[in-house]
DNA sequence: ATATTTTTTTAGATAAATCTAAAAAAATAA
DNA sequence: TTATTTTTTTAGATTTATCTAAAAAAATAT
């Protein structure tokens, strides 16, 4: 149906455009998938002539009902995967990104649905992410970072916003895992890290690390 | 490391090789992969500069042990990803064909291994047909075509030659399937036609659907 | 309001994989 | 052995996705 590449861009334009409510710029484009603004250009005027999105020269891009649909449903794919590879073959939570990259893009509707069963209808990913519905709607969580608690308040860590191996794997070696409580014991107002409580241990995690944490709090 | 249209024309010469002892003509591969015989030759060029063919003008090719292993390595995917669509998604054995396709292109040795394992280190596909081991070596089976039987031998069905969705759907809807036991009971010399025994039931085939199928004889 | 900077687009080039049509080589037949 | 047919290769074109460099438009600053 669509290339590897045109997926993509999809991938990446619905993305950006959770952040700006305007339409989404070329340059953002380009920056997000490591590219040039040109082949941006480019391939904007292709998922224009496709009906994919909505494309007037300068002003940037916004998906139509179908580009988005269609962007969801990439989006499931790859989550999907993820947890396949993390439940039943035993990678890491580190590793999977790569290797959805390559799976997000295998064409069939019907393995997806038959993937989807033997996961047990997963809804979260492995970072804690949501997976799409198989109609393109989203199962948001309310979710807050670790950055923004007050001293004193608690949750559940449900996801994280970094999903890079390194801070996954700093994340592992910490004991900090999805599922896990954690409560704010202190503020550091220097440097705004946190002193937090997990389980019967309590450690010292940097503004960074916990700007890039997400928990459920009760 | 190399593309999916490379790996293609790799996996055809593969496959055609083990017919011909000479070395495979441009028209064979051509014919194998639907495509013209220009451009066969342009790939054939590209393989041979990357040491992966042996290939001389005029001549044909034959595979380096670099590309052996390669291609070995590629239907080594191929038949693992059939059995998990198989054994874990619930896929019937004509279905699982053009999404391995896809799938055997994924690139990550961890993940293939990982694969493996969780599907203990089967041997044979779906099909019947075996799986390279890592090191790229292939388990033969002894096996006979069902069509070379004697009227009084009897075997157990161990594979299947065609695996066009038509054909095992046949075999399906008439009981036949991996594993079953099958006696030769007559044959009709007019059009070569069986008459077997498949459990309790005695059955007649025709010549193509014998010819077809692979028995492992006791 | 004009000049400068930034963003975006266009024009033209490149690489990969394919094709058609013509040329060359090899195989086969007379 | 020469002619004919078949196979294979070459030459040149096309499509997709990319790039660089230049031009055009928009945004920002003076």
């Amino acid at each position: 149906m669509f290339s590897d590449s045109e997926e993509n861009y999809l991938k990446a334009i619905f993305h950006l455009e959770r952040f700006s409510k305007e339409g989404v710029s070329t340059n953002a484009i380009a920056e997000e998938m490591q590219t040039k603004a040109s082949s941006v250009t480019d391939m904007l005027k292709k998922l224009s002539d496709k009906k994919l999105v909505n494309y007037v020269k300068y002003q940037g891009v916004t998906l139509t009902n179908n580009g988005k649909k269609t962007a969801a449903g990439i989006i499931r794919k790859h989550r999907l995967w993820e947890v396949f590879l993390v439940e039943k073959l035993d990678f890491s939570w580190d590793e999977v990104h790569e290797i959805a990259e390559q799976l997000e893009h295998i064409a069939s509707d019907k393995l997806v649905e038959k993937l989807d069963k033997h996961l047990k209808h997963p809804k979260f990913d492995p970072h804690g992410d949501p997976i799409p519905s198989k109609d393109g709607t989203f199962p948001e969580r309310d979710k807050v970072l670790l950055s923004e608690l007050q001293v004193g308040d608690s949750g559940v860590c449900v996801g994280v916003k970094d999903t890079s191996s390194s801070f996954l794997k700093f994340l592992d070696k910490n004991g900090i895992a999805l599922g896990k409580e954690i409560k704010v014991l202190e503020r550091e107002d220097f440097d705004d890290s946190l002193q937090i409580k997990l389980g019967d241990q309590t450690l010292t995690i940097s503004h960074l690390i916990a700007s890039n944490l997400y928990l459920k709090t009760n």
